[in-house]
DNA sequence: CAGGATCAGATTGTCTGACGATCAGCCGTT
DNA sequence: AACGGCTGATCGTCAGACAATCTGATCCTG
């Protein structure tokens, strides 16, 4: 008795307004970097409001379209990582996700992309992974960790764009983000950021031969090896 | 030459708001379901004007953690899942992005989803998967398909809450959401829901077993069948 | 008494005007 | 040329107003 009626919908303009900016986003009108028009000019080009333009502006930046620098300039986020602050959210607000479901999932997403990664990398990547690693490598003496931290980062993300896959890249991206924090511990753990770099250079190696299962195998024992290490280092609970 | 003077950030009051907000959620004095407080009711507690209010409204509701019917209430959406807005998003912004980096992504969470319920699993989960199954076997005949992919839909999930992993959970609850009408024209095909009914069966068994290598196989053939038909129909480009 | 129409109140959605704070760029002084 | 201050533009924020819509109660009608 299903009747081919689909609901009424008012559509507020705010959203309407926020569409329209996410379709100008879209279609490369903005480009990331550019500069958008002030709320004014908007006002005036949609004929609403400010107040919708605002609210449709907050509703872009809280998903990380945009970015609002103080003083006068709304600038399109260098690159869109709207996933980053949902995750965190849902660290916030479920009560029964640990931190060690998102450490799981780093696993399952960077063992996997290992091994994509092994089948698909080109040339280029490999140098990415190089350069990584040589910078993780000198910066082992630095007291701050935030340099080796983002070595790290580079080399793990130079995987998942090895694979072609921009949905995994993006999503590894978020995980790191909300579990940086815990990798700054590791780094200063003694010996564990030397062991980090070999690690590195063993799975590099797998994927330079191109054989996915030991690249699978490389990042696993990796990580749970890292793992291993904030447990004993004593991370947040 | 790095001084330790940390930059003055300055919180504007609508991020303020919001994070009070959240915070509220978060312990527990607001429960999912439960209604806000009027607009102008939170103006008089947060002492801010009502713009800063609705802009907090606006990031919260567009991060899918409050909802806003019209009319004159505000809801606290019944669950969490901001994660799909975002991914989706991530869809529209990003042109390097394609529908097959989503699947991909899907079939990864997925496989890895599986043997970890294998190994982990209790009896409720199976009566769960046995429930959709059943579902999905008496929905063969109907039309609509909606029926059947809600059913396909709680088996997978089934699955994911197995796993005890709530970000898995929510990631795999977001592809889902984004690949829903792809799934439908695999529906429309002939046989093709026969065959996923017993191929479920199979992934059930293998989980039932506390295998978790067959669970992986099997849910991996189960995905290559289907995206093999997904391209065979006609799905988007 | 049942059912529908009608009205009042409340709430959101939207626009407008206003004012302070802050930033970028220009200009004058030294 | 370097420094400090001025000016205009823009955002951040508030207050007020009005229309549209929903909720609930009341009233009318059969």
């Amino acid at each position: 008795m299903t009747m081919p009626i689909s609901p009424i919908s008012r559509r507020k303009t705010y959203e309407l307004v926020a569409d329209r900016l996410v379709a100008l986003i879209g279609d490369g009108s903005l480009q990331p970097g550019d500069q958008l028009p002030t709320e004014r000019e908007l006002t005036g080009s949609f004929h609403v409001g400010r107040s919708s333009v605002r609210e449709a502006l907050r509703m872009l930046e809280s998903q990380g379209v945009i970015r609002s620098v103080n003083g006068g300039v709304f600038v399109i986020a260098d690159a869109a990582y709207p996933l980053n602050s949902s995750l965190r959210l849902l660290l916030t607000l479920d009560e029964q996700t640990r931190l060690h479901d998102v450490i799981e999932l780093r696993s399952i997403l960077e063992c996997e992309a290992a091994a994509l990664a092994a089948e698909r990398h080109s040339p280029d990547h490999l140098t990415l992974m190089d350069g990584a690693i040589e910078e993780m490598a000198n910066s082992l003496e630095d007291p701050e960790g935030d340099v080796f931290i983002d070595a790290d980062l580079r080399f793990h993300l130079a995987v998942a764009e090895a694979t072609g896959n921009r949905v995994l890249f993006h999503s590894m991206h978020a995980v790191r983000d909300v579990i940086r924090r815990m990798l700054m511990t590791v780094f200063r753990m003694p010996g564990s950021a030397a062991r980090a770099v070999e690690e590195h250079r063993a799975i590099r190696a797998a994927i330079a031969d191109g054989d996915p299962t030991r690249a699978r195998d490389e990042m696993r024992a990796h990580l749970a090896r890292v793992e291993l290490d904030v447990q004993k280092g004593g991370g947040d609970g």
